[in-house]
DNA sequence: TGCGATCCGGACCCTGGGTCCGTATCGTGA
DNA sequence: TCACGATACGGACCCAGGGTCCGGATCGCA
């Protein structure tokens, strides 16, 4: 196994980054004027260190969100309802949206950055695979319902970053109503013959 | 009236401008190795007329796009059925999205590049407001259905270039198949009651 | 405490968008 | 047709920002 143990100050830096990254994201307007030089200063580090810590740019943000999206995560896969396995699909699948759509919304700003940095599309991320097929799978349960595949394509698009970004900065739509809308259109999509309840 | 008639050799620019950009952006593997430089040696031509004539990257990418759009905007706004005002929701609505897919298939690097273009969010292009205006009017009349805004976003959201570029691109899926699927997704969520015909 | 393995840091490189300005071209009025 | 102001041309130039490199500092094991 060459699995070496690193050595300490290269986790305390990598945390450091971490923390730094987070903070910076956080309180920047857009994502892309916070600078590799910024985080590297913020975090009280050199540049290459940050750089042989996450490869570039993209895996700097990838773990940042992987790490902030990780309990979700594993509340969809491994958890109580309703997001948790046991949970049916009609209900789940609302549940599961709902979460993603509040991740995005309590990290606009880094998730922006994810989907926006440079080449990477948010569909070669292995996370949105995982989102994907969990959702796809769950779809497939539903009666009536074909093309799981591109449905869940579609349902994972209502949620995108920059959609979310619009509607919350630009539009100024509130959390809740947001969240209601999603919900509705997710129900429509769903179950088609009670989605006009009163 | 302050507006001066451009000299002949300004529009001839322009014109061979767009032109190689035109060529370069279909060729291209991905829109960001298309460099300005290329583009401006491409239509012989130096930088400056370059930026002079469209300000700047993306200026130059919406001049090509809407140049493209302008025939389907067109078709769309005045145009005969099944695209035209004169048709009814339940067929306009789906015709129009199958329109605004297939020009994405069409045109899938220079759709790309729009909405990849740095900090440009599509939600900030002047075209995607008109597109989701006349699709919120449209879904407005249909019975049932709330949150028409923020449904014409989701439906929009399902011909996202790069999800256009996901599947047809990655995931190899054809044309025709593709349509359908979208066609059948809009179906479901425009009237519930119909979207399980055999 | 000694010594190799590992990591640090910031000077450095390079690409690519965008600017500047001396020169060439246009087109209009005479 | 010529002259001259207005307009456009082009490519050298600038600069930000991502990514690299390597001499020196640290670590941690024996």
């Amino acid at each position: 196994m060459p699995e070496r143990k690193p050595r300490k100050d290269a986790v305390r830096n990598r945390m450091a980054v971490l923390a730094a990254a987070d903070t910076l994201f956080a309180r920047c307007e857009s994502p892309e004027d916070v600078t590799m030089a910024d985080v590297a200063a913020a975090a009280g580090v050199g540049k290459g260190t940050l750089f042989r810590a996450f490869g570039d740019r993209t895996g700097l943000i990838r773990a940042l969100y992987e790490a902030r999206l990780e309990p979700i995560m594993d509340a969809v896969e491994t958890g109580p309802p309703p997001l948790g396995p046991p949970t049916p699909p009609l209900q789940r699948i609302p549940a599961l949206l709902d979460a993603f759509l509040c991740f995005k919304l309590d990290n606009r700003r880094l998730a922006l950055a994810l989907e926006e940095t440079g080449s990477a599309s948010p569909y070669q991320a292995e996370h949105y695979e995982r989102w994907h097929s969990l959702l796809q799978a769950m779809l497939e349960q539903i009666p009536g319902l074909t093309d799981s595949d591109f449905t869940a394509h579609a349902l994972l698009a209502a949620t995108r970053a920059d959609l979310v970004e619009h509607l919350a900065g630009q539009a100024c739509v509130p959390r809740e109503r947001m969240r209601a809308q999603l919900a509705s259109f997710i129900t429509r999509v769903l179950d088609p013959r009670s989605s006009q309840k009163g």
